[in-house]
RNA sequence: GCCGCCGUAGUAUAGCCCGGUUGAGUAUGCGGGCCUGUCGAGCCCGUGACCCGGGUUCAAAUCCCGGCGGCGGCGCCA
């Protein structure tokens, strides 16, 4: 019986597909690497006196061919970077016309442009492919943690009306004879969905027109958005968060083994709860080390980051940052009775905010307060607004990003690695 | 929006500061040869490049100006 190959590459008798990326003839051997699905390379020893047929179909074949071959485990297994097979038969599917514009076995680095061009044909090469392997992970894990929760997934639109709560830049889409906006957060709709489900999530595109040019931004980005009804405080929402992101680690630590292994990654067990830090407190562990504060307003992506470090010293990789002041924060957080502080967190990832959440204003009339003393104006929310006159139960979420969260459990220098097609300041190709 | 750095073969780089000895070096790729299954295999031969425009100069990859492109920092970033 032939089967299609899995990605355990362990089936006795099986027909596997993938591309030629390497070739090497020692002597009377050919060995040809190909990638397919799995992380690992299949191999295949094609020897000249032995293997006659397969030999010459194999020998001129170009790196970069298509090729399926039907074959058995190899019981010997000599290379040190794939899995042996012995091959009864080889189909060459396709060939390149070209040479391939990039090094697809990984012996000459491509610099970041270049890797972001190609990233679709250098996702052939292991380490690349690791990434986006651990990608689908990372959403597979999140989708079964949320389900087992008892969250709902639900998809909201992502062309919206005017985001008169201003906030990042939106991009501007012409919407038949009206002007519309795509969506840079599905926060008011998930608030909304709370009035009959219990508990939501959403994995979900975020656009923002920000012309940031950084190592931690994108134009198109992905998050985890989730919002939680029937809570007793914000802190139900942040065991949502920590618990969610150790699930994620968690998966990617034990399912992913070869691909972090491929990618040099130690990832350690994460052991929630993580520290909880009150803005406050924050300020002033900034401030002892000199760092210039405002209490008044978020903390720089700099202060953000040499807390990450402190924090790092203290074995402290994952934290919230929790209560910060109203000042800074938008409409919908809610205030502490001192309408000084919120109930609004980050939850960073070593000096990184991978996510970022609260517990919202469920009560109408402070709502409808709060987008005053915003300078906004109630009647433009009015569709949310109504959301919250039919018994809107306390409630909190948060969104994660996926692209940041990837980004530092795989220690990526840059955002753009954790994503296939990049959206960024100059990129709408490919 | 402001600021800094960068742009050499398919890819990745050296050379640029201090212009001429560079008909631009190296690696990888590619073509060819050798080689007892390589593990970034190795050895030999060959192949291919100075972002665009203008200027300075006897002479420009190298200095100057402009453009285009890339990377990053600040600002901004529910």
């Amino acid at each position: 019986m032939i089967k299609r190959g899995l990605n355990t590459g362990v089936l006795a008798l099986a027909k596997l597909c993938g591309w030629i990326i390497r070739k090497a003839r020692v002597g009377k051997v050919l060995i040809v690497e190909v990638c397919g699905n799995n992380s690992k390379p299949y191999v295949l020893a094609l020897k000249e006196d032995r293997d006659r047929e397969l030999y010459a179909v194999a020998e001129p074949l170009d790196i970069g061919s298509a090729i399926c071959f039907e074959g058995e485990l190899a019981s010997e297994q000599r290379s040190k970077r794939g899995i042996e097979y012995v091959a009864t038969r080889i189909e060459v599917y396709a060939k390149p016309i070209e040479h391939l514009p990039v090094d697809i076995a990984g012996k000459v680095p491509a610099l970041l442009e270049t890797r972001i061009k190609y990233r679709w044909l250098l996702a052939r090469n292991p380490v690349e492919k690791a990434i986006f392997k651990i990608r689908t992970g990372v959403l597979k894990a999140a989708r079964e943690y949320l389900e087992k929760n008892g969250f709902v997934e639900v998809q909201t639109p992502k062309i919206v009306a005017a985001g008169a709560e201003g906030g990042a830049t939106l991009f501007k889409v012409q919407y038949f004879e009206r002007e519309a906006y795509l969506s840079q957060s599905p926060q008011l709709y998930k608030q909304m969905l709370i009035s009959s489900f219990e508990r939501v999530y959403e994995i979900t595109p975020y656009f923002r027109a920000e012309k940031f040019n950084t190592t931690r931004h994108l134009n198109e980005s992905w998050g985890i958005d989730i919002e939680q009804g029937f809570i007793n405080g914000v802190e139900d929402v942040m065991q949502t968060a920590e618990n969610l992101v150790s699930y994620i680690v968690d998966f990617v630590r034990i399912n992913y083994k070869d691909e972090l292994e491929i990618l040099g990654v130690n990832l350690p067990k994460l052991t929630p709860p993580f520290r909880r830090l009150k803005f406050t407190e924050a300020v002033d562990i900034l401030r002892s080390e000199g760092i210039e504060v405002s209490e008044v307003e978020d903390l720089s992506d700099a202060a953000e980051k040499k807390l990450g470090e402190i924090m790092a010293e203290k074995k402290h990789d994952l934290y919230f940052i929790v209560g910060f002041p109203w000042t800074s924060t938008a409409f919908y957080y809610m205030r502490e009775e001192d309408k000084v502080y919120t109930r609004k967190f980050d939850f960073d990832y070593k000096g990184l905010e991978i996510a970022s959440g609260g517990q919202r204003e469920h009560r109408y009339d402070k709502l409808v307060e709060a987008l005053r003393e915003k300078g906004l104006n109630p009647a433009d929310f009015e569709f949310y607004l109504e959301a919250f006159k039919y018994g809107m139960p306390p409630h909190g979420g948060f969104g994660l990003g996926v692209e940041r969260l990837i980004m530092k459990m795989l220690n990526l220098e840059n955002i753009r690695e954790a994503i296939m097609f990049v959206r960024d300041r100059t990129r709408i190709t490919p």
